[in-house]
DNA sequence: AGCAATCCGCACTGGATTAGTGCTATTTTT
DNA sequence: AAAAATAGCACTAATCCAGTGCGGATTGCT
């Protein structure tokens, strides 16, 4: 199922929210503002710590902040630390067996594909969500409503 | 996971074998050929007809042939039909809830991903996969495998 | 006529992955 | 000392994918 999981979701947004703001923020405000569930919130937070993109602060009044520019943290990243490393299909044909398909004719197109999404994703920096998403909030907030489901 | 079932992976080699033939494949010959397991195979194939990519030849010496020319059926058909509607994020946040993120922050750069990727899936048709593997036949055989592995 | 090969359509099982939960300890501020 | 917050575990439930099986219909060969 070509999609990203619901914890990279959760994770763009979190960090997106985190780049936006200097303060510490905690697990529970970023649950209640966006509605997710408190425990998945803390998860992730958690560990986005231990890879080193969110620093935290101990103790009242404590929370979580970015530990790295926005600018320096790319999709490709999020999406490899929440959800693993991508790999678009897993040759499955490794086995001695057949020989006759060593050039199997999904690599060629299937790699090319991976690139390009690869690539998007590198370039695709936190910085530039966080920029894209506050062009948003300048525009008409009900405009685009008809766009808003992908597929 | 941001990867492709195996039974798309499948399919587009099926579909790639297919269209390098005229006559008839059964589908044990295609099993056997690939060493998949048969009734895969064949529960693929017979996907593949009743969505019309596919016409199938019942009887002895019967089998499957494209029911349509290669360069008109693309990658992002043939995902669909195996993996279903392609959605990079079914948006979570449609509860009345967190009006504050009615814009979202991933919306946009998800949103445009999921364009480039459709995109590129759209102009990959089943003939350039043909023709693309066909070249790398012609080629050294064992020149590039470091490469294969995806990612 | 009969047999064998093949597709057809449906339903089922096992395993992996994801989503989400819980608890106890530790740190810091008040 | 109490409250607020993270740290680090491990656990459960649900979903989804991969793969299997079977009875039936169709066609070709002998």
């Amino acid at each position: 199922m070509l999609k990203l999981s619901k914890k990279t979701d959760y994770a763009i947004i979190l960090l997106t929210h985190l780049g936006e703001t200097h303060a510490p923020v905690s697990a529970q405000e970023l649950s209640a503002h966006y509605c997710l569930p408190h425990p998945m919130t803390a998860n992730i937070l958690k560990q986005l710590v231990t890879v080193g993109m969110t620093e935290s602060v101990r103790g009242q009044h404590g929370g979580y902040v970015l530990a790295r520019p926005a600018a320096s943290i790319t999709l490709v990243e999020i999406v490899q630390v929440m959800d693993g490393p991508f790999t678009l299909v897993d040759c499955v044909h490794e086995k001695g067996c057949c020989k006759v398909s060593q050039h199997c004719p999904t690599r060629g197109p299937l790699t090319a594909l991976h690139r390009r999404i690869e690539q998007f994703m590198e370039e695709t920096t936190l910085a530039s969500i966080i920029a894209e998403s506050q062009l948003n909030l300048t525009s008409q907030p009900s405009q685009d409503h008809g766009i808003t489901h992908l597929s």
